[in-house]
DNA sequence: AACATATGTTAGAGACTCTTACTTTGACAA
DNA sequence: TTGTCAAAGTAAGAGTCTCTAACATATGTT
């Protein structure tokens, strides 16, 4: 069982390693095309094997996608955990490198990014897709508290969090949709990751209780 | 030239009214299907015509999409003016109420809501389409600026504007794609608009220049 | 009435998804 | 070593889709 490369035409009948390659194909020309835009023949082409080679790993297009979707959710994840380290815990700096993870890769990434959240469509009870999203944003809430000065995690944290999750969800959407030109929005990332970390964290809960 | 129903079949030769038709043909589909699953030969069934016809009114599928995309703009505009209407100038009510209308509008049209945003590939230089949606985002500059009792639009204004759109866009975008189960994250839409609009307008610029 | 133009239709090329039936290969038990 | 099975590939094709070309019909202008 040689492993087989991606190009060349390979000398066995068998292909070594067809899942991992073609969701690595996938990958590719999700970013290359856009997810509504790829194709499993030419992924097929690109890993050179017949196009109804993919059938015997994968049920359908829809579960290519989603296994590139899971890849990237695990690879963002794992990305934030290791910014993470470089910062002391309980500080709005550890807010601000999460956000910025979020954004980096939803730029670096467009594709696979707007596969993570446009596959709910089909996928909405994905246990396993679900659960990873829960993950990374428990991550959230769990800084949140932290820079509280607590480990347990209230309902004021969950809502700070979210609020934080949106802000940057938000800004990755407009700026991988163009939105956000250099000449119309000027946004200097790091700039207003604080403002808004010192906006939503910082400055506890203004005016959220009362009016 | 009479005005052929959508269902029945119609009597001339000729349709009358065809590319509305097919516009809204295509609307409603891609609520049903998704902007992605949307074709171009259901939208000939309910419309009650070849599959060639279309291709006198729209160059291709894209600028069918495109057509619906428009459109959901200048209704999403339309109904922000409606709403402000109802509130005084000058305060933050106003704030929320576009807030509040940028996030009914994604819930209750998610697949328009999606296609406006996410046609930004193929559509990106489409002049008609970006002016569409720079006016609105002025509307909400404007309203900031009001708020602060100005006329004329600062930088601080536009950097307040954006901070709200992304918010209110990331939500949006985590509602309908799911990702905001009451279990889960609880969110108690006119609360949460007026918890940030006070946070990055009714706050002033806490920790924006300095820090 | 005649003609140009706009707007339909039919037929079909080419691409894509996915299935069925067949083929090749590697692994393992005897 | 060899026989058998399951895994993983291929070829062929059904059915759908986009879009084009050639043709048909209605409308409005002169």
């Amino acid at each position: 069982m040689e492993n087989a490369p991606q190009t060349e035409k390979r000398t066995s009948y068998h292909h070594g390693d067809l899942r991992a390659q073609l969701v690595e194909a996938t990958r590719i020309l999700v970013e290359e095309k856009g997810p509504d835009h790829f194709s499993v023949s030419e992924a097929c082409r690109r890993a050179g094997v017949s196009t109804a080679a993919p059938y015997k790993h994968f049920k359908d297009k829809q579960e290519m996608l989603r296994a590139v979707a899971l890849e990237g959710m695990r690879r963002q994840r794992q990305d934030m955990l290791t910014e993470l380290d470089q910062y002391v815990p309980g500080t709005l700096g550890r807010i601000v490198a999460m956000g910025r993870v979020y954004v980096r890769f939803a730029v670096k990434e467009p594709g696979v990014f707007r596969l993570m959240f446009g596959l709910s469509d089909t996928h909405g009870d994905d246990c396993e897709l679900v659960e990873t999203g829960d993950d990374t944003f428990a991550l959230v809430q769990a800084e949140v508290a932290c820079c509280r000065g607590s480990n347990l995690i209230e309902d004021s944290d969950r809502h700070q969090a979210f609020l934080l999750w949106s802000f940057v969800h938000g800004l990755s959407f407009l700026k991988i949709d163009g939105k956000l030109t250099e000449a119309k929005v000027p946004v200097d990332l790091e700039a207003v990751l604080e403002d808004v970390a010192h906006r939503v964290v910082g400055a506890g809960s203004p005016g959220a209780p009362g009016r």
